[in-house]
DNA sequence: CACTGCTATGATATCACTGG
DNA sequence: CCAGTGATATCATAGCAGTG
């Protein structure tokens, strides 16, 4: 795709790779003087190169003037596949490259949701401390299109239910989670510590309505028993959702491990489900350019590690490859790219540019 | 209309490479 | 070793456009 799109420069054979870095930074910052900070050189610099780029590929790229630059609808098409090619070439330079935890700086992105983050992140942080002190977890908001932003390198890792298959995505099943009941421990529906489906039926519920599953697998089973309830009340967090419980007469389905977690900080009585719910896998989503990669694999495997234990404990197994494309992890293990350091610098291309220190004038 | 923040450009310096 | 050359960098500054 790229290589198509390039091929409209007029002279594609004396294209400068190298170039290509600091268009991909250009076209992510949309301003010469940003992208010059972010490539380490400054900003004349970054503007000669553009003046190259667009000789060689014979388009503006980038108009507009003050403030923020405009792309071109040729730079806009280079975009996504440049962004894409910059990131598998970073991945392959990366990949079997060594990776030490107790040294490593990497920051990673794994989007968790409030269960995971509840859940997992605080035994992943604790982890951390011990293992790799000087790396980072961000877990950025899970909202928007995932499986793009991990095309991307925006995030690093999934950890959750299921995405969509997808070719390009691998994913690995690290846990599997159950459901149950929490309640105010002297809820009225409660006897002799048992909540039958009758009571469960009849009592008000609170629904976290972005979760989906619970709520249309609650009722479905409902129904099949010829029951109904009501939802007096939705929320959009699992992690708030337990506050409601504990100040009312709602009851809140959930998975076992975020509720095993909430019942130990409040206080808040946990119940085997009285319906029959089916339980879900939990699982890791990467993109397959991580996969050979030394840090991303170390990662998986803290997150696999401590999910499994977070969650009901089991074996970790691949999903099966679908026919749309979402691969397997073929062994337990296998590498990825991130996005580029912000820092100065670390984008750059030319070894020359790179290796030697330019005398300051 | 001055100020500010941006890009573009000319002059020049530095470095690596090459050939005598 | 050294001068010539090309690539690429910095510095200084021109010019443009939005803003108050």
């Amino acid at each position: 795709m790229l290589v198509m799109v390039l091929m409209r420069a007029a002279h594609v054979a004396d294209l400068d790779l190298n170039l290509l870095v600091t268009l991909d930074t250009l076209l992510q910052e949309r301003s010469v003087t940003r992208a010059a900070e972010r490539l380490g050189v400054t900003q004349p610099a970054v503007s000669h190169r553009l003046r190259l780029l667009r000789e060689q590929l014979d388009d503006p790229l980038l108009v507009g003037g003050r403030g923020s630059l405009h792309l071109t609808e040729r730079a806009r098409q280079l975009a996504a596949p440049l962004g894409r090619a910059l990131l598998d070439v970073r991945a392959a330079l990366r990949s079997g490259e060594p990776f030490d935890p107790a040294r490593s700086e990497r920051v990673f992105a794994v989007v968790a949701g409030d269960v995971g983050e509840m859940v997992v992140l605080p035994e992943v942080m604790s982890t951390l401390r011990v293992e790799a002190p000087h790396v980072t977890m961000t877990s950025p908001a899970a909202g928007g299109d995932v499986v793009a932003r991990l095309a991307s390198g925006e995030i690093d890792l999934v950890v959750g239910a299921p995405l969509p298959p997808q070719a390009g995505l691998v994913q690995r099943v690290v846990g599997r989670e159950r459901y149950v009941v929490l309640a105010r421990p002297d809820h009225p529906a409660i006897r002799r510590g048992r909540l039958s489906a009758r009571a469960f039926a009849d009592a008000s519920h609170v629904v976290v309505s972005r979760g989906g599953p619970p709520g249309s697998s609650v009722d479905e089973a409902l129904e099949r028993l010829g029951l109904r309830r009501h939802v007096a009340a939705r929320v959009s967090h699992f992690v708030t959702a337990p506050y409601l419980v504990l100040r009312s007469d709602l009851l809140l389905t959930m998975g076992e491990s975020l509720a095993r977690t909430a019942a130990r900080h409040l206080p808040l009585a946990l119940l085997p489900h009285p319906l029959t719910l089916p339980s879900f896998d939990v699982l890791m989503t990467w993109h397959e350019r991580s996969t050979g990669d030394e840090g991303h694999r170390w990662m998986r495997e803290l997150a696999a590690r401590v999910t499994a234990r977070s969650f009901q404990a089991r074996p970790a197994r691949d999903v099966s490859a679908s026919a749309s494309g979402t691969r397997p992890e073929s062994a337990p293990d296998r590498p990825a790219a991130r996005r580029p350091p912000p820092a100065a610098g670390a984008a750059r291309a030319s070894p020359a540019a790179g290796a030697r220190p330019r005398a300051k004038r």
